[in-house]
DNA sequence: GTCTATAATCTGATAGAC
DNA sequence: GTCTATCAGATTATAGAC
């Protein structure tokens, strides 16, 4: 079965991809570097992906697809501390699992997103007015503090993201080390106590 | 006098070197591209900076600078809502100010850190490790609730620093319009608030 | 589908006249 | 100190045999 052959090729081209990408930014990346990655002729790329900029939307899809995966756990719910709860500890999990995904974006925003504006200006922003209503409709009932919802939102995502994007740095502090698991969830705890406990309005117990 | 127009000279290419390495990162930067923002010719670059590597060394120490002067803010004090109120704001004011330090040193963070693994090695950690020091205090006082001191870092670096580093995609969910100074004041307000209420102990009064 | 050779382009860096 | 011309190397992409 051919095309068995051709989707086992563009999964490990994908993956190689998608490690340079995240470690040497679009720019720093090779062709060369992935092919070598994924055990491959340089020349076989671009059999699969006629350039190396089609390759790099191939990659940023699959890490947009799992952005939006994580996104869709922000859901309502009359108890906002759960709601934000569950929603902080999915980007946790999601900078610890993909990493590189994370650093791809990052990269990509700090170049002026020119490969996903669309994505930005379309899906994200939805995403963010839709959000946006929930936590106004919480601050409404009493459950938060008076916020501007994007102010929550950027905390939310930076501090998340941060775990993957500034990787190295966490690990240099750590002494070289990369975190453990369990000083993983540790920080992922206190990240969701400190976040939640910051917002919600206190209760009539004090 | 030739060390006049030497010092301007240098002071016109590392003005542009860090405006194209942090739009454009160290490998998509190019000595042409920085070269015409200087408005000088390209040789001359290399009669100032011997390699692109140099130059890009000499405007990391800039940066460098600038983060070590808003780190200098966060200093001991029996009311660490004050402390860390001035010291997230600062940080949140460099952020704004200089968002082009903030880009390099995240994308030189994102490539691992190649050129500044040292200062990672020993000014930052030394910097950490005092300041933590200074958490743990705190918390022994009774003043914030018990917390990983670097938990507490981690997130007023990624949170202040989120709006450089991602001031692009901040400027899209706005409508296309850069924050005012009004909605940025706005939002460092509230992330001051945000963060001291989440760490800070409920006293007594509730 | 695979792979070697190579074309075409870009870019950092230098030579050398002024 | 300045600047034009150019070299040398790296890199994307393609040609064409197998």
């Amino acid at each position: 079965m051919s095309s068995s052959i051709r989707a086992a090729h563009e999964d490990s081209i994908l993956l190689a991809a998608e490690a340079v990408f995240a470690e040497r930014g679009f720019d720093g990346a090779t062709m060369a570097e992935i092919a070598a990655r994924a055990g491959l002729p340089k020349a076989n790329l671009h059999y699969y992906f006629a350039t190396k900029a089609e390759l790099y939307r191939r990659v940023l899809a699959g890490v947009l697809n799992a952005w939006l995966s994580a996104a869709g756990t922000f859901e309502s719910s009359s108890d906002p501390a759960e709601a934000l709860g569950r929603y902080i500890a999915a980007k946790m999990d999601l900078a610890r699992q993909r990493p590189q995904g994370s650093r791809i974006f990052a990269s990509e925003i700090l170049r002026g997103a020119p490969e996903i504006q669309d994505f930005l200006d379309t899906t994200l922003r939805q995403w963010v007015e839709s959000r946006g209503s929930i936590v106004q409709k919480w601050i409404a009932a009493g459950a938060l503090k008076p916020i501007e919802p994007k102010t929550l939102l950027y905390m939310i995502w930076a501090t998340t993201q941060h775990y993957a994007d500034f990787a190295h740095q966490i690990t240099t502090l750590n002494g070289g080390d990369p975190l453990s698991d369990e000083d993983f969830n540790t920080a992922k705890r206190q990240v969701v106590e400190l976040i939640t406990a910051g917002v919600l309005r206190p209760g009539p117990k004090g």
